[in-house]
Order: structure tokens, then C-alpha cells, then sequence
DNA sequence: TTATTTGTACCGAACGGTCTGTTTGTATAT
DNA sequence: ATATACAAACAGACCGTTCGGTACAAATAA
């Protein structure tokens, strides 16, 4: 998982992927039916992980929900510098294979709404606050948030900052400005 | 261009450059050091064209500068449904190289910066129109814009829509709500 | 003539993937 | 308890292809 998310796809071989598991080809293509299928395993634990996360953060109620979005933003973009800006696996391969593999594009883009799907809640608690915009409906608002925060992270790569400041001021400016 | 643009980096070999250009081997390492050398010529060549675009679609003075800003968007995103979903090379490379290489990775940031500071303006004017909230600097809140739109661009890959409903409620939840 | 550009054969390394011989765990028969 | 059977798992040599890049002679330009 580390190797395709730090090297991405086609900068990878087999060979590399034997050498730092352990495992020889024999066991590899014993277990995979081909670079692809391990791709495809690999995206699944990363999305199965990554939603398990995202539920564990905004899972405290003692906040509140749009701060709690805040935080989990926070945490993750501030960790980018000391991973060496390895960004989140979907996002990369989104990038990387969306347009040359179908297979594989549908299967960020299914982890991507599972991660969706674990946000919203918390970012329609946040509107019931009237913390967020009420014009925009939960999902959407959700796909917004979550699609500016790949974008950060894709530029954050070449700037070698964490890019939070502009994923805070862009959380800001999408709250309810009636409450100033 | 169009083939780093479509293929990615490290899926694009020097055989299949040649074969398309009609350049032999000779030919192309007469005119560039390696690969990567040429890469950083297509990003500049890239960036130049954009960059003319975007002057263009902005400085037509005859509408707002929000209506500007979001013609821009509209145009580009609903182009890419047509155009097999290739994005913008610039994002396409950050992603991919971002964190594997760094001149490639501030040639590609330097683009950032140019693209930013053409649609600057416009996004300034929109302010001063009341039409985008005026308490976020005109430079960060065009980053804000852009990454949102490399976002947009980089699930739309997997997604197969133009991602232009993100991207316009996005910009309208930005619009100034002292209007409504 | 002399300097530059071009075509192409070629290099070693790495690529994804296959093949075959061997080990291993387990189920059944004795 | 021990022997036999057998499929699954594994190790790693090996396959053809492609990779980025070089060498060098031929062609062209100055």
C-alpha cells in the first residue's frame, strides 16, 4: 500500500513490491492474478482504513460538528510534511489511472463516496448549527468540501506546505456568515 | 503534450513520442538532454497556452467579473467529457511527480502560480462588485478557486461527468450573501 | 571543408508475467 | 500411530518486451 502510494502506479514493478514484502513472485502472482488485482486489493484496504479513520475523528460528539470537520481537515493536511506529502492513495490514483483504466477508476471514485458518505453526517449536523451554508444540500456540500481537500493535497505536493491555510480559510468562508 | 497530457509520465516512453512526432531517436535527444528535460519543455509550452487562455476568456469586459469567472470554469469543465477527461497537465504531473521529483515538481508549481496570478484580477474585481466575499485576500481566494478546480478535474477523471455542478455551487457559495 | 543534425542499430536494465520443481498442510487409509 | 495421496502455496530462474539512453555513420548545412 505504502509503495503505490508514495511511487504511484507505473513506477512501480512487481519486482519492487516482492523485495519490500518479502514475498517472492511465486507467492505474489500465487496470490493476485496480476499487478492490477493487487492494485485493486490494495485501493480496498486503503478505503476500508481511510473511512475507519474518518468515522473514528468525527465520532466525538463533545464538539462541535463543524469543528470537528475543521480538525480532521487540520490533522490530515498538517501531516503531510513529515510524510513526505504522500497524499491519500485514491486521489493519486485518480489522478494516475483515471482515464486509462476503468476498472480502477471505478474504484477510487466507489472508496471517494465511501468517504463521502461517512462526512456527511457531520457536515449536515454543522448546517443544523447553522454553522455551514443551509443553501446547499448535505451531500453536495460534502463532495465539495472533500474535492477541494484532493485538490489541496495535489498542489500542496509541489508547494511542500501543508496547504491548510487555504483549506481553513476555504472552510470559513462556507460558514453561515448570519451568525456574524 | 497531448501525450504526457493523456498517458502520464511514466506511462509515455521515448519510443512512442518519437513514432507520434515523426522524430527519430537521434533527433530528440539532439533537441533535449532526456526525457525529463522535455517534460519541463511541455510543461513551460503548456503553462504559456493556458495562461493566454485564461487572459483571454477574462478580459472580455462586456460582463461581470463573477459571470467571467464562471463562463471560465463552465467552458473548461464541460470541455472535458469531450476530451476524454485529460484534465490540466499541470495538475496531472503534480500529482504524479509532485513528490518524485523537485525541479519537475516546481516547474509544475511555478504554472500554478502564473494561472493564479492571470485570474487574480477578475476574482479582485468580483469583490469589488459584492459579488465574492470580500474578507478573504483576492490572491488566496483565487488559490481557493483553482484548487478547488484541480479537485473537480481530478475525480471527474473517474467520475465521467464534467464536475461543473460542483464547481458552480462551489463559486455561488462564495457569491457575497449581503445581496440576497 | 567543417560543423551540425539526423537515422538507426544497439546497450544494459527493468518491466509484467510464466513455468517448473519443490515444499507444505491436511485428509484419508492402513 | 503411521503411511499415502494430493492440492495448494511457494521459490526463483526465465521469457519476450519495453525502457531510457548511447554510438556512430550518413546526410545536410555552413
Amino acid at each position: 500500500m505504502h509503495l503505490f502510494w508514495a511511487k504511484g502506479y507505473h513506477n512501480l514493478g512487481v519486482d519492487a513490491i516482492c523485495r519490500e514484502t518479502g514475498m517472492t513472485k511465486g507467492a505474489f502472482y500465487n496470490a493476485f492474478k496480476n499487478k492490477e488485482q493487487f492494485l485493486l486489493t490494495t485501493i480496498e484496504n486503503y478505503g476500508n482504513l481511510i473511512t475507519a479513520h474518518l468515522q473514528n475523528e468525527l465520532a466525538n460528539s463533545e464538539t462541535k460538528a463543524f469543528d470537528r470537520l475543521l480538525h480532521l481537515y487540520k490533522g490530515m493536511l498538517e501531516a503531510q510534511p513529515e510524510n513526505n506529502h504522500i497524499g491519500c492513495l485514491v486521489n493519486n490514483t485518480m489522478s494516475e489511472l483515471g482515464i486509462l483504466n476503468s476498472t480502477v477508476a471505478s474504484a477510487t471514485s466507489y472508496q471517494f463516496n465511501k468517504f463521502l458518505n461517512v462526512i456527511e453526517p457531520t457536515v449536515k449536523e454543522a448546517q443544523q448549527n447553522q454553522d455551514l451554508t443551509q443553501t446547499i444540500h448535505s451531500k453536495l456540500l460534502t463532495e465539495i468540501i472533500h474535492t477541494t481537500f484532493f485538490g489541496v493535497l495535489t498542489t500542496s505536493k509541489t508547494t511542500k506546505s501543508s496547504g491548510y491555510t487555504v483549506m481553513e480559510t476555504f472552510l470559513y468562508a462556507l460558514k453561515n456568515r448570519s451568525d456574524e
